[in-house]
DNA sequence: TATGATTGGTCAACATAGCTGACATAATTG
DNA sequence: CAATTATGTCAGCTATGTTGACCAATCATA
């Protein structure tokens, strides 16, 4: 609401339709930081908040009728992503702490989500799996997922997707980067 | 660790080292959504949620400093954005219940970071605006995570933020969309 | 002007999901 | 055998969201 007071900041404020650095780019001034006015960063900022919350919404409202969180959810999808995962694994991942984790990995255990088999070399290794109840629900909350991201993704094509994926990446701490370059090589850059 | 067993979904295995839609795209085949396969959707999910975590993580470990958390930034983020904003303008943006916002926001201005004043058309309404001392924390946030973005964007150019941009936005909720669009113009799109 | 809607606030209780600290058991490793 | 590692558990605290109930001031309108 009222549109008419939003001050953005510091730049001098030409009506600025077009904003992205890919823009015309015609005659002088500092072209190449074109995209780096506080306005452009306060909207990265606002997209990424805004973004999450959605992106998050859809699952979360599935899982509270299951009576689940995202927590939940972020255990599923983990493990689902690469089972046989150990927990000690899946802490560095989540970057809690292990009685955090084991709140809601034991109700996941209890309630048939996920299992645990002792690990072969290690057998102080507890390797987590999804069960079939767990693959299925895997499956709906991470299709809901997919399923925003390729409307987004095809609803802007492979360039933007490009720029999408590496500006995402550059945001990341360079040693959370490190680690998914390492475990997924595929993943970054 | 243990990259070998990644397994990351239904599609064929090819070696696949470059996998934006950007790339060659020389003979057949569907090659129009090939930043749509499981594994690339996956990854959208994935960065999601690191990126975010770590947006967040420096601003997160400053505000605990003073005793704040991240609701707290939340308010002292939009109400520095647009002052004199009303209450129920600010429960529309971060669309929680008026009680939660009661708690951080009485403690902000309580703590002489934020305060109110009448509004003159409508005497109802409390118009909440930054103290200087909330300005100054606003400004140490903000530039905090503008630091990051504006070293991500700078690393990745103008194209990638262009499509940085516009798929967080065709991420969005069609109705947040267009809410952003009616409040901020220059902002999606 | 009386009535009803809107704006904002408050009290109480509860849930989720993080945290710290302390301690325990089993297995591995040197 | 001793130290370390992987995992689990108990107990309590905090931050931030939720519902439901209720209240006061102000505005808008029949």
């Amino acid at each position: 609401m009222s549109p008419e007071n939003t001050p953005t900041g510091n730049v001098p404020r030409v009506k600025s339709a077009s904003i992205s650095g890919a823009a015309p780019q015609s005659s002088s001034g500092p072209l190449k930081g074109l995209y780096l006015r506080k306005q452009d960063l306060r909207r990265g900022i606002e997209l990424m908040f805004f973004a999450y919350r959605d992106f998050t919404g859809e699952a979360d409202q599935m899982l509270s009728n299951l009576g689940l969180g995202r927590a939940h959810h972020r255990v599923i999808y983990f493990v689902g992503r690469q089972p046989e995962m150990s927990v000690s694994n899946l802490l560095a991942i989540l970057k809690i702490t292990k009685q955090s984790l084991s709140r809601v990995l034991s109700h996941l255990i209890n309630t048939g989500y996920i299992q645990q088999t002792q690990g072969a070399r290690d057998k102080r290794q507890r390797l987590l799996s999804l069960t079939k109840k767990g693959e299925a629900l895997e499956a709906k909350l991470t299709d809901l997922q997919c399923r925003r991201f390729a409307a987004a993704y095809s609803a802007r094509g492979g360039a933007a997707v490009d720029g999408f994926v590496k500006v995402l990446s550059s945001l990341l701490d360079d040693e959370i980067r490190a680690d998914l370059r390492q475990q997924y090589p595929d993943h970054i850059d």
